[in-house]
DNA sequence: AAGGTCAACCGGACAA
DNA sequence: TTGTCCGGTTGACCTT
């Protein structure tokens, strides 16, 4: 669910590493995933992961990164406040919620991982996490709450099924496996980027897998 | 303003 | 005791 108002995370390389160079600058660049695209990222390829992984890598903190750091006050944020003299002060400022919104990329690559494992140990979590530039816990609530919505979903098909929508029904009545696929098929879809492969036989430069 | 979404949180259960 | 799970709930933010 991308909402309107938030910002674009551009899967381009391109765009990639010049965010790695503009380590400072938070400049957005909402032109750079162009919801016209949107037929082109249907590839989920492995290829593409580690690329979007490498990517991720290289990038500074995300959960805090320019497309969340106005709303976000992450877990991570939250422990930065040593010198702080006011500790009643601290407690205050936590008292107050946050919601930390994660970026394009960081739920892309959650949601991959999620539609071929549905739970992580320990070494994979921390990996994914140090990937991500998300905590651990925030990938192990990521999850937990991943796994509910799924259930819940089901739940809630069954429900219509039971009632008789056979419209809904219809489209629901598909093994876990299939459900998988689709669902990534429609993260895929919902994002207007295309993975990029590096060409040595053409003009030596990346170019989209997908045209 | 109402309702939806979703990360964060809670509490109980369970395993090692 | 610690860590993780599930089944919710809470609260910030967003859309309509």
């Amino acid at each position: 669910m991308a909402s309107s108002n938030r910002q674009l995370t551009s899967f381009f390389i391109e765009d990639i590493l010049s965010m790695r160079e503009e380590k400072g600058d938070e400049t957005r660049e909402s032109s750079a995933g162009s919801p016209s695209d949107s037929q082109c990222c249907k590839d989920g390829g492995e290829n593409h992961e580690t690329l979007l992984i490498d990517a991720l890598s290289s990038r500074p903190a995300s959960p805090d990164d320019s497309c969340t750091a106005e709303r976000t006050n992450s877990p991570t944020e939250a422990t930065t406040d040593a010198d702080e003299p006011n500790h009643m002060q601290t407690l205050a400022q936590k008292q107050k919620r946050s919601r930390a919104a994660f970026t394009h990329l960081q739920v892309l690559e959650l949601e991959k991982k999620f539609s071929r494992q549905r739970y992580l140990s320990a070494p994979e979590r921390a990996h994914l996490a140090a990937a991500l530039h998300l905590t651990e816990t925030q990938v192990k609530i990521w999850f937990q709450n991943r796994r509910y919505k799924t259930k819940r979903k089901q739940q809630m098909d069954c429900y219509r099924k039971s009632e008789g929508n056979y419209a809904v029904a219809a489209a629901v009545t598909v093994d876990e496996n299939l459900l998988r696929a689709s669902l990534l098929a429609t993260v895929y879809s919902c994002y207007p980027y295309r993975p990029c492969v590096y060409d040595p036989h053409g003009l030596g430069t990346w170019r989209p897998t997908v045209w």
